[in-house]
DNA sequence: AAATCAAAGGTCAGATATGGTCAAAGACAC
DNA sequence: GTGTCTTTGACCATATCTGACCTTTGATTT
């Protein structure tokens, strides 16, 4: 097993073990696995790029890092699924549960999550008459997950 | 985490606790951080910039000290501004106007922006009567701008 | 009032610490 | 033997940390 293969279970073993999320030093692991460091960068490069679904950061300096965080599905796939599957009614409960997906997922950041929940909330629909609530919810719901294909 | 981290982090809470000022004196900082005085210029030069959004003032000699101060208008209070000036009605150029005053004062982020208008767009709210879809816009709106204030 | 002193804070260049790129050499599979 | 994958190292870019030296301000001394 060549050591890019070490290296990219190494690293698949910490994304595990923290929920997709694996913070590391390039100079420490190049030296755990007495390789150079750039090695570190191959292994990123052909392993957890962008295609095959992880975000890769990184900064320099001290106290320097490179994060990779795994992205499960195509966050565009995922997002357009949800917004199929929705019916023409909608209620909290369900919604809440679509979202939590689509978190799990990494398709979104918490901050947009929380604005979807808090448009379709039950105070923000209030004025709505209850029979109505989860028809406009559906509406509301795909209308903002559409949107959140576009920036980003 | 580099050390500049921690500083900036530090003062960042002084700045949440204090409302948007924080008075310090550099030395008793680098104390507290085992670092040299200069370090301190050195975040403040690199985090606490006017591009950042603060002020800076400072004093030499007995008594000095170096007063950073938000710059960016208090979010709270423009958004909770906006919040109360919206009438139980809100059509969606006033509302597109709104969000505009608030961008402008960096009291949100254009995602959050977007993702507002588009759930009080005319399409989120189609199924929603002519005459009530203002009604129930402004109540959205509302909710939504609060929201916001939870998480950054 | 002028001179002097001590107590802050300011600047800046250089050292240190990371990470990034890329091309060439080496290893491996067919 | 050819093509692909891996490994290596020279050189680059950027963030952080440090220390020598400078400036401003208020207090003290003459």
């Amino acid at each position: 097993m060549a050591t890019s293969d070490l290296i990219a279970g190494f690293i698949q073993e910490i994304l595990d073990d923290a929920g997709g999320i694996a913070e590391l030093q390039r100079i420490s692991l190049a030296e755990r696995f007495d390789c150079v460091p750039s090695q570190i960068n191959y292994v990123i490069s052909t392993r957890f790029s962008p295609e095959h679904g992880y975000i890769v950061e990184s900064r320099r300096g001290g106290g320097g890092y490179i994060r990779i965080t795994r992205v499960r599905a195509d966050p565009r796939k995922l997002i357009m699924h949800t917004v199929n599957a929705v019916d023409d009614r909608l209620d909290l409960h369900t919604a809440a549960a679509f979202i939590s997906n689509i978190l799990g997922g990494n398709a979104m950041d918490e901050k947009s999550a929380n604005l979807i929940i808090s448009a379709i909330s039950e105070n923000a629909l209030r004025p709505i008459s209850p029979e109505h609530r989860d028809i406009v919810r559906a509406s509301i719901f795909k209308q903002m997950l559409i949107c959140t294909l576009n920036d980003n």
